[in-house]
RNA sequence: GGUGAGGUAGCUCAGUUGGUUAGAGCAUCGGAUUCAUAACCCGAAGGUCGGGAGUUCAAAUCUCCUCCUCACUACCA
């Protein structure tokens, strides 16, 4: 840490509580910080490690009614079960708030109205969604109806979940509200937005100050500020009723963005903790200020919430925001919707007492620079290989030989040799060298580190062979065993920032108090004479069937997703409806591909009426050539639309499986006359 | 399509400002050993550094082109 910081505040991104955590949190961010600040408390500096539930937003409200309870149950029942998880997972979080409670409605309130006392924000009439029978403006999470892209009937205002497009509520064919099944209506509305574009060159030079970032993180921040038009304005205010209150005349109805509530979530959290001093870790310039995220939050942390902070004046900002990239599970995102991904609390239950080894596995193989993948063989080979054969039998060997030839009493050393010399002299640089990259938030590089200690142990050993020399020389074998226990002990100290349990039962066994990081610079932690205890083992080897267990576990979860899934039918409609749509069939004349995009074709169709330009998004899954004289089915009544500067007109039926795959609908009866009626 | 990040031994990753036979861990094979959870220790094998071209006495490292993966973003009436 620069001499010039007194103090760090760490904090981890605020999981979102409409869902349990799984191993892809805990790799992204949770761990990494959680070994930051493990080892910062060992060196006795000032940190704090704040943490939270992020309890606001759209997608609670519908998990909510979806449950058919409230909004506050959901956000209880996950804040409970999320806290628990990483309490098991020993995440070492001084306090683990929530966004729901009274501390942080004021601050984020208070916030929101220093901003806007400050003419910070421009307000912005829009159109949006509103629900005349529910009576209330719908966030995109509200509004179901066809994806444009895929077909979908049931994608969100916002995103859809078939084929993974990030949409706008308007966007959507056949909007319906969920809340009362009708069709929505375009209203206006008042909301409040942060005028990112003129603060572009505020955060530009803030930017610049911090090039020392990971690679990725400020990568993307220069993409956002290089790209086409620069940053954009962003709406701060929502219209919705669960969250906290636009604290303005004329907001009635209006909630704070959520990601502009949570990350003052972080602040709020601080008052609770340090209701005296919390100002002296955001507004003092000597606190260092780190966050932990994934790559998903990298424009909310380097961006948006710096520019709230400087446009509010009194804070710091933030100093560095390593974030991670993503972990895949068994070659396939992780994704929760689809089940694919190991749960935190079931992992406790079916590996009880083994955080470490997750700890352990998810660390060595963190997504520090690249995407990384989790496998279940990995996590064997790591445990038995790694674990248990290199860490494991050091202290295993040393303490059974201890206990063997001294009754478990530590010998005093007698004559050091040189390479007694050489191996003490090591020993004290480990703390140094781990230290080193773990300030680098190289925590995989740190790790791996920690573990030569333990090969450096298992080397000594091999190479001064004591339980040969016992019979010869029982003196030497005196200074080598203490070399041994110093080297045991050291290790319980370094490696409690990665495996704080595995350090405790160390401590334990070495019957040591939990001695501090500078402690593991000496030589001499174990005196002569002390008394250890019973050894016992650290970690077990996990046999195939454990792992086969987990790996069926998945493969059912597997069978579920490809199971193919019916849409449920779409509300009634009338036949009068239904024939407003001129519907023909016919025949494609021409195809190729729209320059510049990936999914549409340009094509000219015979409809029997007339020839004309349809765009279409199939190119996916035909190629142009294949397609000339297929016969198919063509709204033709549908109102032109200009697509990449084309117009098109018309729009071909195509029927989408549960892949997402497109087929072609048309008359099966070969030469049948183009311009016949669908009805 | 645009932007960003990656593509290095079977697997997971290091490779500083271009410089001697490209490194580590795990897995594999051989040897040695028995204190230890058949673990440890020693050794070997394994890579035309995604592909192509260029700059240079010298390129994994710089430039250009190209392919693949991931993220954000655009097009589907």
């Amino acid at each position: 840490m620069p001499a010039t910081y007194k103090r760090t505040l760490v904090t981890s991104a605020l999981p979102y509580a409409n869902g349990p955590v799984h191993i892809g949190h805990l790799a992204g961010c949770y761990l990494p910080s959680d070994i930051f600040v493990r080892y910062k408390r060992s060196k006795g500096e000032d940190v704090i490690f704040i943490c939270g539930s992020d309890e606001h937003g759209v997608p609670i409200t519908i998990k909510a009614k979806k449950e058919g309870v409230s909004p506050q149950d959901v956000v209880d029942k996950y804040h409970k079960m999320m806290g628990d998880a990483f309490k098991g997972f020993g995440i070492s979080f001084d306090i683990y708030s929530r966004t729901s409670n009274k501390v942080h409605h004021e601050t984020a309130s208070d916030f929101f109205k220093t901003l806007y006392d400050k003419h910070v924000f421009t307000e912005e009439i829009t159109e949006q969604y509103y629900d005349t029978e529910a009576k209330q403006f719908l966030a995109d999470r509200y509004i179901t109806g066809t994806c444009p892209k895929c077909s979908n009937p049931n994608a969100y205002g916002d995103q859809c979940e078939k084929c993974g497009s990030t949409l706008s509520a308007t966007d959507l064919i056949n909007p319906q509200s969920t809340l009362s099944g009708s069709k929505p209506v375009l209203k206006e509305t008042k909301n409040w937005f942060l005028p990112l574009d003129k603060l572009q060159p505020k955060i530009q030079s803030y930017l610049d100050q911090h090039k020392d970032w990971k690679t990725n993180v400020y990568g993307q921040c220069k993409s956002w500020l290089d790209s086409g038009e620069g940053l954009q304005p962003r709406a701060m205010t929502r219209d919705l009723n669960w969250g906290v209150p636009v604290p303005v005349k004329g907001a009635e109805g209006k909630v704070l963005y959520v990601w502009f509530d949570a990350p003052i979530g972080y602040i709020s959290a601080t008052k609770e903790l340090k209701p005296d001093t919390w100002e002296l870790y955001w507004k003092d310039k000597s606190t260092r200020l780190i966050h932990f995220i994934g790559k998903d939050n990298i424009v909310f942390h380097c961006i948006i919430f710096p520019s709230m902070l400087m446009e509010h004046g009194d804070y710091i900002l933030p100093d560095n925001v390593p974030a991670n990239e993503f972990l895949n599970l068994e070659g396939d995102k992780i994704s929760t919707s689809r089940n694919w991904a190991v749960w935190l609390h079931e992992y406790l239950i079916d590996f009880k007492d083994k955080q470490d080894v997750l700890r352990y596995t998810l660390c060595s193989n963190a997504p520090e620079t690249k995407d990384n993948d989790f496998t279940w063989a990995d996590f064997q080979t790591k445990n038995n290989s790694e674990l248990v054969a290199i860490l494991g039998n050091f202290v295993n060997r040393t303490l059974v030989l201890t206990h063997k030839y001294y009754n478990g009493s530590v010998p005093a050393p007698e004559t050091y040799t040189k390479e007694d010399l050489l191996i003490l002299e090591q020993l004290a640089s480990f703390p140094d060298k781990i230290a080193s990259a773990i300030e680098q938030f190289k925590f995989r590089e740190a790790l791996a580190e920690m573990m030569n200690l333990a090969r450096l142990g298992n080397k000594y050993l091999a190479e001064t062979e004591p339980w040969k020399l016992i019979k010869s020389d029982e003196i030497r074998v005196k200074t080598i065993m203490n070399i041994a226990l110093q080297i045991t002990c050291n290790l319980a100290v370094v490696c409690e920032p990665f495996l704080p349990f595995t350090s405790q039962k160390l401590f334990g066994m070495l019957n040591m108090p939990l001695l501090k990081w500078h402690s593991a610079k000496q030589t001499s932690n174990m005196a002569a004479g002390h008394q250890i205890n019973k050894e016992e083992l650290l970690f077990a080897k996990i046999e195939d069937p454990e792992i086969q267990l987990q790996i069926d576990k998945l493969a059912q979860s597997k069978s579920v997703n490809t199971a193919t899934v019916i849409p449920p039918s779409k509300p009634e409609t009338s036949f009068d409806e239904f024939s407003k749509m001129d519907i023909r069939t016919g025949t494609i004349l021409e195809a190729e591909r729209v320059p510049k995009t990936d999914k549409l074709l340009k094509l000219k169709i015979d409809t029997g009426i007339d020839t004309r330009t349809v765009v279409s998004g199939i190119a996916e899954w035909y190629k142009p050539e294949e397609i000339i004289g297929q016969q198919v089915s063509i709204l033709v009544n549908l109102a032109p639309r200009k697509i990449k500067g084309i117009e098109s007109r018309g729009m071909i039926l195509m029927a989408a499986n549960s892949q997402g795959e497109l087929s072609f609908v048309s008359a099966t009866k070969p030469a049948f006359n183009n311009g016949s009626e669908v009805k």
